[in-house]
DNA sequence: GCCGTTTTCGGCCCGACTGTTTTCAGTCG
């Protein structure tokens, strides 16, 4: 948590530099800032452990970033950074965070209309102030406005790849604790939503005081709404608001209950309690009235449900749409699992974007228990991450094979992430495609076409008779940018009709296809696979967001080809 | 400000796209 708040500032300091035209330092900052923020140890341990030096080793950081670094965990303060930010003391992080909008636009706006922040841009836009500026027009100011919207209706809900390492960060320091005999993150989170609006983690403890203390008081706290011996509600680091409650043991299930499904959920489960002469709260599930009332269940959440005539549905699935009809029935689906993932299918590496080589992909991949991988680098039609070119292709399938023999207990599949042209065409010749193992095709440029053309644009792609994938098929960014607009069940019918897999890309910015688009494609006939989209070793963990994905959607294992065996995998590929 | 199996100094990823322009600046990834 604490490198992700030293990445921010280096890439706010980057940013501040890039607008005062400062050459090349703003991508020396930028380089390191991304650096920290994929570190997987916490930057203030590496420091005390080793000093400068520690820090100088981190590729990215040399001298003076580390001396900056230093300085911050020292100090709390970053001199040279705050003296930049007081010259120009614009919201950097909402502003940028607008689609099209960069430094140098910020400075601009700054300059000229003393813009700081999203409520004085939108002002001026609504104005006609915008169109007036040099380089900007009508085009540029709907456009802004536009993205004033989108950063509007997003505000205030956290992306799960977010919310989620300070929620289980959280849960781990109360388990830790002695006096603690349970304790559990619930909501949203536990359903695995896109996004979090606050976190709920109830605790079992007979130390209440002992407990709420220790939270309240924790580094990360930043505010401290409220403070009881039974519910506590903070503001933690950085920027969500975290609530603690202290539920007695018999009533654990019940609250776990309560905090997690969806409202609607809770609503019918309540509803079908009455029905049987019961009454169900988060203190849990009572019969009799008054004085006579006594506990049937709560202790457990299946004791709850097995109560009300019904199996307990997965957290996932607890959002009323048929679940609970099947619980009834006893036919709720065996939902896939992590384990039941046998290798993963979009991998990036240092030939493009990535940044380790095929075969510390590999390595890692094994540990992590896949008996194959495919390794996907971009294609040319994607310049800015150096995408192979035919060329370039064919050479990286020789390494593969090369690094195949090399290594054991994992097979090396050779694919690509093939850019998606405008007209559903594709950026590398047949010939080429013919040779890969593994093709997934992917948008990632003119999101902005119609419904209809973006859709004839996809179905192209599948019909190709070379591409086995379609990569995160709505391209869309969470909290940043819009699904691009297709006739979904167009798309679902000719992945179908074409044999071509879904994507669930893992990836906690994009889980795309999300949950209710692949219980959808799933009705209709068509098949997934999961994927990380790992740019480095680390990413490979990134795989239990899809898998949330996948069990929202209600998918069990044989709806995925990569929980097939290698080669009863690669039959399922066209 | 970072980096080095072409370099400890002199480079630094780069092409498409968009909207503004009439030759280009800014953004994206």
């Amino acid at each position: 948590m604490f490198n992700q708040e030293i990445a921010n500032i280096l890439k706010e300091f980057s940013e501040l530099l890039e607008m005062k035209r400062v050459p090349f330092k703003p991508r020396a900052y930028e380089k390191a800032a991304m650096a920290i923020s994929m570190l997987d140890k916490d930057i203030s341990d590496l420091y005390k452990a080793g000093g400068l030096k520690a820090l100088e080793e981190i590729a990215g950081v040399g001298r003076g970033i580390a001396e900056r670094i230093e300085e911050y965990i020292k100090t709390g303060h970053m001199r040279d950074y705050e003296k930049l930010k007081k010259k120009l003391p614009v919201d950097l992080r909402a502003l940028t965070s607008i689609e099209g909008v960069g430094p140098h636009m910020v400075k601009m706006l700054y300059d000229k209309l003393h813009i700081k922040d999203i409520d004085s841009l939108e002002r001026a836009a609504q104005m006609g102030k915008i169109r007036t500026l040099p380089h900007f027009g009508v085009k540029s100011e709907k456009k802004i406005l536009d993205g004033i919207a989108f950063y509007k209706k997003s505000r205030g809900r956290m992306s799960l790849g977010e919310a989620f390492p300070v929620a289980r960060s959280i849960v781990r320091k109360l388990q830790e604790m002695d006096v603690v005999l349970l304790a559990e993150a619930a909501g949203s989170m536990r359903r695995w939503e896109e996004t979090i609006g606050d976190i709920d983690i109830l605790v079992v403890s007979n130390a209440p005081k002992q407990v709420m203390d220790f939270f309240s008081s924790m580094p990360e706290v930043t505010h401290v709404y409220a403070k009881g011996l039974t519910k506590t509600m903070v503001r933690f680091r950085p920027g969500i608001d975290v609530d603690l409650r202290i539920v007695p043991r018999e009533s654990f299930g019940a609250a776990l209950q309560y905090f997690t499904g969806n409202k609607s959920h809770n609503i019918k489960l309540r509803k079908i309690a009455i029905e049987k002469g019961y009454k169900l709260n988060e203190y849990g599930l009572f019969t009799g009235k008054g004085k006579r009332q006594r506990s049937i269940a709560g202790k457990t959440e299946e004791e709850i449900y097995k109560a009300l005539g019904m199996q307990c549905p997965p957290p996932e699935m607890r959002l009323n749409v048929g679940e609970i009809e099947l619980a009834k029935r006893k036919k709720l689906p065996r939902l896939i699992t992590i384990g039941d993932l046998k290798g993963d299918l979009q991998v990036q590496t240092f030939w493009t974007d990535g940044s380790d080589t095929i075969e510390e992909m590999a390595k890692e991949a094994r540990a992590m228990g896949h008996a194959y991988i495919a390794i996907t680098d971009h294609t040319k039609g994607l310049p800015m991450t150096g995408g192979s070119d035919e060329k370039r292709l064919l050479k990286q399938i020789k390494e593969i094979k090369r690094v195949n023999k090399k290594i054991r207990g994992i097979s090396i599949l050779s694919g690509a992430e093939v850019n998606i042209m405008k007209d559903g065409s594709l950026d590398i010749a047949d010939t080429v495609l013919k040779k890969l193992d593994v093709v997934g095709a992917g948008i990632h440029s003119h999101f902005q076409l119609s419904r209809k053309d973006q859709t004839k644009r996809v179905i192209k792609t599948m019909e190709n008779p070379h591409v086995d994938i379609l990569f995160h098929p709505t391209a869309r960014l969470i909290n940043k940018r819009e699904p691009v607009e297709l006739d979904m069940e167009q798309i679902f019918k000719a992945a179908r009709r074409t044999g071509t897999a879904l994507e669930i890309n893992a990836h906690p910015m994009r889980l795309d296809l999300k949950g209710e688009y692949i219980r959808k494609a799933k009705q209709m006939g068509a098949k997934f696979v999961i994927s990380t989209d790992a740019h480095s070793k680390k990413d490979f963990q990134l795989l239990e967001y899809g898998i949330g994905q996948a069990r929202r959607g209600g998918l069990e294992k044989k709806d995925v080809l990569n929980t097939r065996p290698l080669r009863s995998f690669l039959k399922s590929l066209k």
